[in-house]
DNA sequence: AATGGATGGTTTCGTCTGAAACGGATGCCT
DNA sequence: AGGCATCCGTTTCAGACGAAACCATCCATT
């Protein structure tokens, strides 16, 4: 077996050398880190998110997101208030310099994301793009076997569920 | 825009969620790290390779195959030998020891990718495989030639070209 | 052969990361 | 109300990482 047709070697080699392009715009560009990036573009799609809404909407856990928010308060860019309702909880909003600097990384990092994306054939484009929806629901299934209806339950567990 | 409409979101984070299944099984179940699960996988493959044919076969900097080497070789699963030819260079060989570690961890992967991607439809599946290579090559394309314009020629390649 | 520049591997440094420990806050149960 | 388990966010700690400095070796030129 040659690594170089293990498919899932090939595929985190590929994703990450693309992820790197982008981060290469936000990160070095506009001093946003991989999570303060991802918690910004939460903030500035919604304006204001508590910490409940947003554990729902990211792939980062409780330690990323707070770590990334207190970066992104020390820079003004958003701000952290306890929640009345319920004082363990955050409400995250974004701030006018923090939706600035955003909507500015964003579209660079859209021109890098496009110029690479429409150096791909029209169909190959739409390939990656269904297949990667489809891996992401085959992953959904291959780690939550039960789904309910049909009965036909895997055995034994053998991989914790990722804990976020 | 919404973060989970965004294409290299996820992308990143499809890849990132299906590498995690298979380092949950050489990483917590066989005690490899992502490189030297790499580094074994090339020399299993091989037997043996010296520092220049191993720089162009992965996607691994020096800095981390001499980390990488460093621990597999306190394992005992590779030997490291300074080339007589040129004393700079290295010759990494697999050891018994680690050709049987690798192959039980490799079995073992093998089985947890295939559970997760055979839970995609085959065509799916094509499509991914289609649209992930389709991606390798438009991120040379679009990085590759923007030696032009720039006056300066910024040679220095980040990741060396994958030899074909 | 000696010098200077290039090349390859290792180490260092500051930072980042994940897992676990921690401490405040809440809700449940008696 | 008083315990007690649980939930959240933050901090801690040890290990990992990337970039740059560093050291050894080779090569080209003289």
């Amino acid at each position: 077996m040659h690594i170089e047709t293990f498919f899932p070697y090939r595929l985190a080699v590929v994703a990450e050398r693309f992820s790197r392009q982008l981060v290469a715009v936000y990160g070095r560009q506009h001093g946003l880190s991989r999570e303060e990036w991802r918690l910004l573009f939460l903030l500035e799609d919604a304006g204001s998110l508590d910490s409940l809404q947003l554990s729902q909407r990211t792939s980062l856990d409780k330690v990323q997101v707070s770590r990334a928010a207190t970066r992104l308060e020390e820079k003004g860019l958003i701000t952290r208030t306890i929640l009345g309702s319920d004082r363990r909880l955050r409400n995250y909003a974004i701030t006018d310099e923090g939706r600035r600097l955003f909507r500015q990384a964003f579209g660079d990092v859209e021109v890098q994301a496009a110029r690479i994306l429409e150096a791909m054939p029209a169909r190959d484009r739409a390939a990656l793009e269904r297949g990667i929806e489809a891996l992401d629901r085959a992953i959904a299934k291959a780690t939550q076997p039960e789904a309910g209806q049909d009965g036909r339950s895997q055995a034994a567990d053998p991989v914790p569920g990722r804990g976020r």
